[in-house]
RNA sequence: GCUCGAGUGGUGGAAUUGGUAGACACGUUGGACUUAAAAUCCAAUGGCCAUUGUGGCCGUGCGGGUUCAAGUCCCGCCUCGAGUACCA
């Protein structure tokens, strides 16, 4: 009984260790972060989850032990690492599920945190929870709403380049109008002068400013889904479906917010130069924005009168201009302007039900109609097939004056540029297949250039010719002359456009942060801060209402009752007025866009953060987090930073020094194969060419060498139960296959169960083993016996006392333990390096050669044994810590500082030698340090034969200088 | 189509940035301990050939090139992955 005993405490009882040290780390608060410090900050985020009903795979952790290792390294060089940790906690599938089971959504977003946090602890993360953030909650929704407050409150000034108050843009209308304000705004904002302006109603000063605020109200053509009653931004959409439930899109006019991202477009572009992020990251920020130069050209149309207002004499073009309509086009090529042979519009573009001629009408309403009833998917679908028809009204070119037809055409985009191009057929690949299509003319306007077969669109090698005063001039020089030209007709000027659009910020959803709006005569008008926050009110139903408001329309009282409510301040309110409250929720990314400052002062009730906070930790070091964000909230929070930049409320334009994307774990899911119309199933080796149905199985149910547990299948799921399996060679061998870990394929693994089994350190030290951090790459549990044992040896290397015991020698490091210390500064050097490139699977190959020479070495030197301990303590804090204890220490290991690196320790293994030829250097060769002189000769002489017999002649002789220089003489 | 990234043993992956390719781990094989299993430990493990000599040849997707020296640099292809998609 007695032996028993003794043997828990002398091996690696990891369960013990790991609760142990979780508690001890949560009692005595050991990872929390000051927000005034002696010390360097440091701040190491990982992107916070969405708390989902299946908690946590072991794919989430990978990211979070990447950032906890780096702030714990961070912890034990000297810096006050801010490390926090919270929830992204409203989202759709809270919702759905309330909207099938009657469940309120807190509720289950209450449940599913608990469950995530439980998971997180026995990670042993070094998480300052005392910080912990949840978007649902109002305490930190009051300040989401507070920020949309400010943008409502704001306009953006082109000339200052910055966004300003909403009251110094009043100032200047009251002052000179408009016509001296450069904003970016809607594109029909009225041009009115001081005077205009003072004499305006005061609805149409709120009317006119909403075309101004960074977040506006407008009608705008939206994605709407009809499955999720809702609308989706851009970057929720992924091949014309919605990217969560995967339904059909359609476009479709709706008054909603929008935030005037576009007005940043530049600077979130510029922004990019100045941050450490992944390159593939800029690259898709860079191409969602779409940056292109060129130039807008204004075509004027040619008003046919006869088409216009009487049938009799419509085969008539008349020459007559109107000069009501005209037709903006964006073209990156103004220096083709000359190979204009036709223009075209998107079939929703506004002029062409104005310009279409009557006898085109019937055929370009066909098209109108159908090109609207293709779904966004369809047209994405079949890009190949060119179709449009004729408008019958021709514009005029700028400078030929000749008439040039006007087309529709579905390849033309309305949502890009103007809706609108200028089609020339030679240079642009659409254009020539259109043109083609449809038999239009093909001009060619390049010297020496052959466009019987295709388009030609080099630009570089372009020289302009048949188009007058461009003729002879390359690219670059034709673009700018053909510019100053249009400018001078006014019929044009250079241009930027980006792709980038507004981003629409109402959804009709029940589980998201509530706008702080209010209505007066259908103007919106914010909540007064004191009033804030404005709190989600208990509907009985989480669908929209039966007229088709949004969900918060169940909630009449809520909606109507604004006085009770608190949302208009107190000198406001009468007791006969009803204000209606905006029914519309904020969507997801809302709360994602200014989370990390919350962070640095997260309980702050007075403000959105102290100003001494973000002072001193002004912005994020590390942040770590998965690719799939690239434009959706990383794009966004740059953009909320900006602002709040712009506003004085944070010191820095760019919250994120640094940003790594970490890989996706992919599951390895199994099949089986049932023999079509039976219910017989195949094992993997006898499909042949048999016609087979692949079904999911759970990956639980299989071995490590892919063998099902058919007992279990069975128990498993019912249409199992009495289904004959044929084998091979006595076992049923299952089907595998890589795909995204995902509850409808069964191939979800668990941290659990593994944690169970090995313990949190060997997860650890495991996910970071699996390969390089960024690198995504399928999870696989065959290897964590490798680190699990590792971590044996670890412990038994501070166990070497004759019945297992704990045994370290107090001798001087220096005595007897040269080999030792080689190892441990070889060690020292190695993971250091590898901390600071992220290269976490390397380091974990370091400690177990470390390991491995210590323990042949027999080396029991406390000090290096310490050492030992504190490198390793970020990959597998809790053994670090409990061998830290037996070590003698009081404090946390977490407070030792890293070992330094000593190179006197680490002698080079290998030198250059330099090589010199009759005397005179020609060049080094690296060689082992270890070689003796004969070697070196030999080694060297090796080289010299093979050349001698290259050039043909006979070998030299090579003379080594002892440790200095090898000479070829002959 | 365009943009980025990657191709190294049976597998995951190393390689100090041009200097002994395959570290470390998994897997496999053989051995020790054990009544047995588990656990642990030891050895072998890129391919081919030779050999009871401790040797040789070929090898980092393919074909060229630069260099004393190339997985690494240059040119031309092939394959895979990710993102994006009529962007005028």
């Amino acid at each position: 009984m007695q032996l028993e005993k003794d043997e828990i405490t002398m091996n690696y009882n990891f369960r013990e260790i790991e609760a142990k040290w979780q508690k001890y780390w949560a009692e005595n608060e050991t990872f929390k972060a000051f927000n005034n410090s002696e010390k360097p900050k440091y701040y190491a985020l990982s992107m916070f989850p969405y708390p989902s009903g299946a908690g946590l795979h072991v794919g989430h952790p990978l990211g979070y032990i990447a950032t906890d290792i780096y702030a714990r390294y961070k912890k034990h060089k000297g810096f006050n690492v801010l490390h926090p940790m919270g929830y992204d906690s409203f989202g759709l599938p809270a919702e759905q599920y309330a909207i099938q089971t009657g469940q309120h959504p807190a509720i289950t977003t209450e449940a599913n945190i608990k469950r995530y946090r439980e998971q997180l602890d026995q990670l042993g993360f070094s998480f300052d929870w005392s910080r912990e953030v949840r978007t649902s909650n109002p305490s930190y929704y009051k300040w989401t709403q507070w920020v949309f407050i400010q943008l409502f409150n704001s306009w953006y000034n082109k000339t200052s380049d910055k966004a300003e108050g909403i009251s110094d843009l009043i100032a200047l209308f009251e002052k000179d109008g408009n016509t001296t304000v450069h904003a970016i705004c809607d594109d029909d904002a009225p041009i009115f002068s001081a005077e205009d302006w003072n004499g305006f109603s005061d609805r149409t000063k709120q009317e006119i400013l909403l075309k101004y605020r960074l977040t506006y109200l407008a009608d705008t053509e939206v994605n709407w889904c009809p499955a999720l009653g809702t609308v989706l931004a851009n970057d929720e959409i992924v091949n014309g479906v919605s990217e969560r439930g995967g339904h059909p899109v359609i476009r479709k006019k709706m008054t909603q917010w929008s935030m005037r991202i576009t007005a940043y477009a530049q600077r979130l572009l510029d922004g990019l130069d100045t941050i450490d992020w992944p390159q593939p990251l800029k690259d898709s920020q860079t191409n969602w924005i779409g940056r292109s130069e060129g130039a807008s050209v204004i075509f004027k149309v040619i008003h046919n009168s006869d088409a216009e207002r009487s049938r009799s004499d419509r085969n008539v073009i008349s020459t007559s201009l109107s000069h009501h309509h005209q037709i903006e086009v964006f073209t990156t090529r103004p220096d083709t302007i000359f190979g204009v042979s036709f223009m075209t519009l998107a079939p929703e573009h506004e002029l062409v039900s104005k310009i279409t001629t009557q006898e085109q009408k019937e055929a370009v309403n066909a098209y109108v109609e159908a090109t609207a009833k293709r779904s966004e998917r369809d047209r994405m679908a079949d890009v190949k097939t060119i179709s449009g028809v004729f408008t019958g009204a021709y514009a005029e070119h700028p400078f030929t004056k000749e008439p040039v037809p006007i087309w529709i055409g579905d390849y033309v985009l309305a949502s890009y540029g103007t809706g609108a191009v200028m089609a020339v057929p030679c240079g642009d690949q659409r254009d020539y297949d259109f043109a083609k299509h449809y038999d239009i003319a093909i001009p060619n306007i390049f010297e020496g250039v052959d466009i019987s077969k295709e388009a030609f669109a080099d630009k570089a090698t372009t020289v302009i010719a048949n188009s007058d005063f461009l003729n002879g001039l390359s690219y670059k020089k034709a673009v700018k002359a053909a510019i100053y030209e249009l400018e001078k007709l006014g019929q044009g000027e250079g241009k930027i456009n980006y792709r980038l659009r507004d981003a629409v910020f109402s959804r009709q959803r029940y589980w998201g942060e509530p706008f702080p709006v209010y209505y007066v005569d259908g103007m919106p008008q914010m909540i007064a801060d004191e009033h804030l926050p404005l709190e989600l009110p208990e509907v009985e139903k989480y669908l929209p209402t039966e007229t088709g408001e949004p969900p918060l329309g169940n909630a009449t009282d809520w909606a109507w009752n604004s006085i009770e409510n608190k949302v208009v301040s107190n000198e406001k309110i009468d007791n006969t007025t009803i204000f209606p409250l905006e029914l519309n929720t904020m969507p997801g990314w809302a709360g994602s866009s200014q989370y990390f400052n919350r962070y640095m002062d997260s309980k702050n009730d007075k403000a959105i953060y102290s100003k001494e906070a973000i002072e001193y930790w002004e912005d994020v070091d590390l942040y770590i987090g998965g690719s799939e964000h690239a434009t959706g909230h990383l794009l966004y929070s740059r953009f909320w930073q900006k602002f709040l930049f712009d506003m004085g409320i944070a010191p820095k334009d760019e919250f994120a020094k640094k940003l790594i994307n970490q890989g996706m774990i992919t599951g390895t899911s199994a099949f089986v194969y049932r023999l079509a119309g039976t219910n017989s199933y195949l094992s993997n080796g006898l499909i042949e060419s048999e016609e087979v149905d692949s079904i999911h199985v759970d990956v639980s149910l299989i071995s490590a060498s892919d063998e099902l547990d058919i007992e279990a299948l069975k128990e498993w799921q019912p249409e199992f139960s009495d289904a004959e399996f044929i084998l091979e060679d006595g076992k049923y061998i299952v089907g595998r296959e890589i795909e995204k870990m995902s509850k409808r394929w069964f191939n979800v693994v668990n941290p659990d169960a593994i944690c169970e089994e090995y313990g949190a350190d060997s997860l650890r030290l495991y996910e970071m083993f699996l390969g390089p951090l960024e690198q995504s790459k399928p999870w696989n549990t065959a290897g964590i016996t490798g680190v699990h044992s590792f971590l044996k040896k670890l412990w038994r290397l501070y166990h070497t006392g004759p019945n297992g015991e704990f045994y370290v020698t107090d001798s001087p490091p220096l005595e007897g333990q040269g080999e030792a210390l080689k190892s441990l500064h070889k060690t020292i050097k190695k993971v250091e390096e590898d901390i600071k490139n992220f290269s976490f699977n390397t380091s974990v190959s370091t400690f177990m050669i470390c390991v491995n020479e210590l323990t042949s070495q027999k080396c029991s030197s406390k000090a290096i044994l310490e050492s030992l301990a504190i490198l390793v303590s970020p990959y597998a804090p809790h053994i670090a810590e409990e061998l830290w204890e037996k070590l003698g220490h009081k404090e946390s290991i977490a407070e030792a500082p890293f070992p330094k690196f000593q190179e006197k320790y680490v002698v080079e293994s290998s030198k250059e030698y330099p090589i010199s030829f009759n005397g005179k250097m020609r060049f080094t060769m690296k060689l082992p340090l270890d070689m003796g002189k004969d070697e070196i000769e030999a080694a060297v002489m090796g080289h010299e034969k093979t050349q001698a017999q290259l050039q043909g002649r006979t070998p030299k002789k090579v003379i080594v200088v002892p440790g200095k220089i090898v000479n070829i003489v002959g």
